[in-house]
DNA sequence: ACCTGAACACCGTTCAAGT
DNA sequence: ACCTGAACACCGTTCAAGT
């Protein structure tokens, strides 16, 4: 009777090619890096790289994949208690730091590959939501606990952050007029106020034509694909 | 003697090639799309392509230079009298609608793409710079004004909300899960608590340990580079 | 001056042939 | 079972040759 194939080999194959990509989309990108590049550092010919990866953008999604472990002691140290403004302080600079070094085209060309490359997105997308869902929990037991405004939908605070951390690492990786720390001091004063529970809304007199339009306060959705129309 | 070679050809064969790399890049992406399918687009040769554009990423920088025009309007409605926010509200919408139709493969291309190719960085950061030192002044004026709080740095303002808007962008055009209207909404919404002259700031008793962090409140600088320290 | 299109130096991927 | 590496079908770019 025949073996199965040993899968501690093939854990290790896969685990060295992955290790060899990095090195070479950290050094040139993902488009300018070559598949014998990949080969050469990691010692395997083109052949034996397509038995552990069906094309080079299934080794992007891989790199994605195993992106979102490390972020795991955040949430036990808001479990023991710890401030969110301050927990997220500490993501944000993590986040931003991660563009400044040589990790920038890695991440932009994740960006740019999802747009079109379906099975990528829903991969980033998979990741992205369930670090969301569970920040999206914390936000609601920061807003019971009063430390943040309660009028505010807690699916639009996670995504409005999300979206300027990615917006904020996009400066600091290309426009490079900001550093990752200072970056992250402009967002936290933002979110001090922006979540602030005794913020006032701006209701100047010149603005007494146009009635301030408010985003719409519905019930807390579970996950926020609920969110779209 | 020899006349001079037509500048009125030029621009039109300018023109037309880039207009047929428009075409192709909407439908397949800056990378997907190859150089014959715009020579057979445009219905001219390689060697002719090349005479106007000197390489593929060129094409785009000439595409993105192209992109900031439309916008002159906002600037001037500012000037009659129109109050910022509102005008910002106008300005988010219109961008974030670009994500959602079939330019969303060409923005983050170009985004990907100044990651690692710098001519086409600076091109960007060049128009990026001049739009945003416009915006810069008339936060400036809105804060004397008493429309926007006065304590906060302007450049740093500006940043944060072309940071939202880029972040918003890619999820309008990759996570899809909310519409650019909503987007807008939601980032109208942080706004106006994030700028409100009478915003308070977030001091809860759990906090006190940790002193709240302020961004350096110096001398408005002339351009958003001497931001960095 | 302006253009053509075959040719060049690559690229990602495959597959017959080895061990 | 696992691997090799030549071969395949392409790509962006160039350049001798035409008009």
């Amino acid at each position: 009777m025949p073996r199965l194939p040993d899968p501690q080999l093939a854990a290790r194959r896969r685990r060295e090619i992955l290790e060899a990509a990095l090195v070479c989309f950290r050094r040139r990108g993902f488009h300018q890096a070559t598949m014998q590049e990949i080969c050469a550092e990691a010692r395997v010919s083109p052949g034996a790289l397509y038995r552990y990866f069906k094309s080079k953008s299934d080794i992007i999604a891989a790199i994605a994949a195993e992106e979102h472990a490390q972020i795991e002691p955040l949430f036990q140290s808001l479990a023991a208690g710890a401030s969110l403004l301050d927990t997220l302080e500490i993501l944000a600079v993590d986040w931003l730091k991660k563009f400044a070094d040589d990790d920038a085209p890695l991440i932009a060309d994740v960006f740019a590959e999802c747009v079109r490359d379906r099975e990528l997105a829903a991969e980033i997308t998979r990741n992205g939501m369930a670090l969301q869902d569970r920040l999206v929990e914390a936000v609601r037991t920061a807003q019971a606990g009063g430390e943040l405004a309660a009028d505010l939908d807690p699916v639009s605070i996670v995504r409005l952050l999300f979206a300027t951390l990615d917006g904020l690492g996009f400066r600091v990786a290309v426009l490079r007029d900001i550093t990752p720390e200072a970056a992250a001091a402009e967002l936290m004063t933002m979110l001090r106020r922006f979540l602030s529970p005794t913020a006032g809304v701006i209701s100047h007199p010149q603005n007494d034509i146009q009635r301030i339009k408010r985003a719409p306060r519905r019930a807390a959705s579970k996950t926020s694909q609920e969110t779209s129309p």
